[in-house]
DNA sequence: CTCCAATTTAGAATTATTCTAATTCCACTT
DNA sequence: AAGTGGAATTAGAATAATTCTAAATTGGAG
């Protein structure tokens, strides 16, 4: 309503704009800075800090954007209703704990050969892929050892 | 409030009765002779086919419980709010269309070496796991190359 | 400067998921 | 055959997540 202040990063030259606005990076930031993987809600908090006048719809369609763009990836998962967004820079995969949610990083080597794999077995051209892991964390290990059940 | 009818295929014997009861067995089928990936609320449309008074509740109780059980997945994509459930059955992996969205199954054989190596690096004790290839599906290729973009 | 299309905003609308209290169910006792 | 206790289900409200809408703002092009 009032303020959209700073320059919009213009790469495009002509007028379908479609480039890293001030909010898309604000929310890709917030992204790449986080730790954690983070869930739009976090993400929109988190944004508003910086920007308070940002709205959801603006954040929702940042990510889309970012998606779309390949900047950042949606990962959805049974830990309660909300994806939960994480940076795309270096490959990774991810593995959740089934007894306490978490949900941790990792790198796999062998996923170049894998991605032709699957490539041929799907017919589809590949993009890219990713890996999830399900089983018990170290943590959860530990408790067991201590506490059996 | 009336009916909650029919046996509940009593397996335990003590009284943690924990069982796939009827509207469990109603869920899990509904899922298992889909041959889409169902929402939860298309899951409650369908199951209330056969159980009309099923609520909202159970419907996520037993998805939980059925999830806990292996006998379900949950997978969440960026297609919509919502998350999809697919059958454990056969082991299989996923490839999403970023054109069109759509969601296919397919079966990679080399995930058991795949399982031990990924379960080494991320050092969790390895249930299960589980690949998602994105990229172009057959028809979107097709389509690509009768009209390229 | 004015126009234009993309983008953002505020907030409402819609969907998805969880919660609550009351009820029903059934294996087991008595 | 009636009683008990705890798991499971129900209806519907409450909460959370996501999408939509109309109006306003933006910055480059003309």
């Amino acid at each position: 309503m009032t303020t959209n202040s700073g320059d919009r990063g213009g790469v495009k030259g002509g007028d379908a704009r479609q480039t890293l606005t001030r909010q898309r990076r604000v929310v890709l930031r917030v992204i790449e800075e986080s730790r954690e993987h983070l869930t739009a809600g976090e993400i929109y908090e988190a944004a508003r800090r910086e920007l308070p006048r940002i709205s959801h719809a603006t954040v929702y369609n940042s990510l889309k954007f970012l998606k779309d763009g390949g900047f950042v990836r949606e990962i959805g998962f049974g830990s309660g209703g909300a994806s939960r967004f994480d940076r795309t820079g270096a490959r990774h995969d991810h593995a959740l704990c089934t007894r306490c949610g978490r949900l941790v990083d990792f790198e796999l080597p062998e996923t170049a050969e894998l991605l032709r794999a699957a490539a041929r077995r799907s017919r589809f051209r590949a993009e890219s892929i990713h890996l999830t892991l399900t089983g018990v964390c170290p943590d959860c290990r530990a408790a067991e050892r201590a506490a059996p059940g």
